[in-house]
DNA sequence: TATTTTATTGAACGATATGTTCGGTATTGA
DNA sequence: TCAATACCGAACATATCGTTCAATAAAATA
């Protein structure tokens, strides 16, 4: 994972997912074939399945290296989040999602609106739910004692991915604190 | 649809769905072939195409056929909904919904609960969406004016599912009425 | 019942995709 | 400079797809 890479290495790596996230844009996951990825990457047969075991691994680790670092930076300190964001309102690590995503960094929002986004959306969904059972106390005061908990937990989770789905339908035009006031009052 | 039958058609097109639940709740979706399907189904390769234009059409072809009704006894009268449940509560629709499928009708439960259940969860959700839209009244009180109508409607319908994926993840033990009240307290 | 219509069968086919192998080449890092 | 290693690319066996067709069996009709 985080080996020191040759050179040749990072090199074909990228071109691979950019030529994947080149194709899930376009057509389906299911009718993405191998075949083409490598001639899109222009990447020897044999180079694919030395990088890639298969397609779903492929896709599993474009997931890790785009979603990885979103989630890592909310993570590693998980205590100190408050200041790691600079803003004392509970909703910061959430308004702070929305800014990361507007950001457009590495085309996450190419794929999160792509006819493939709910491979993509899922994956995000299994990443805040840690990050939520870490923040649980930001929504005491919204919850209801009578709803188990990892019900709610689900929900909370559920809704901010949903948030997120229509901003993107919608052409991502609401500001993130627009959207957060949106998640708050949803929720 | 609903085109009178030839006999054997119709145990034909039986046999393949049965062989394909049957497989759907063992392997994912991606990876059962119509191979494996003629072969449980005990039925030539030709007569599955003559049936099916292909995978994804036996799929659609077969939501449409476990949903098709349960929506349809929602929608044909749909102003009259409170006499038809023979309940008065604004919330007999969903109500009903839980209480339809803990009748479980058609295996309905196997494939929500296997491990393809996104495909069926998926067209679960659209058909509720069409639902909510001619029951919005019901929601009022609960709703907020600041929050944009279809994502309003899209939360309800997705927070009605997440319910009903955690009452099948937890063995359907709480009754319909407790699933509607928690779905209530969320919503 | 006799006849016509329709559905099923199963083998065979071409096309396409998969995942692997291997000898040769080019790049890298020390 | 040189050893290690990543890439190439063609070839291969295997698998699945979706179609065709002539033969057979079952249902509908008269």
């Amino acid at each position: 994972m985080g080996k020191i890479m040759d050179r040749r290495q990072k090199k074909t790596r990228d071109l691979i997912f950019k030529a994947f996230i080149g194709l899930l844009s376009k057509k389906h996951y299911n009718q993405i074939t191998v075949g083409e990825i490598i001639e899109h990457a222009n990447v020897g047969r044999a180079t694919f399945y030395a990088h890639f075991e298969t397609k779903d691994f492929l896709l599993k680790n474009l997931c890790e290296e785009l979603f990885g670092h979103i989630f890592d930076c909310t993570k590693t300190q998980p205590t100190h989040n408050k200041y790691i964001f600079d803003c004392n309102a509970p909703s910061s690590v959430f308004l702070h999602l929305y800014q990361h995503l507007e950001k457009n960094d590495n085309n996450i929002l190419r794929l999160l609106s792509c006819p493939n986004n709910e491979l993509f959306l899922k994956y995000f969904k299994d990443c805040l739910i840690s990050l939520i059972e870490s923040q649980l106390n930001i929504f005491d005061d919204k919850r209801n004692k009578e709803i188990p908990l990892n019900l709610w937990i689900n929900h909370i989770a559920v809704t901010f991915v949903e948030t997120i789905r229509w901003w993107l339908d919608n052409g991502t035009k609401q500001s993130p604190q627009t959207m957060t006031n949106y998640f708050l009052a949803l929720v």
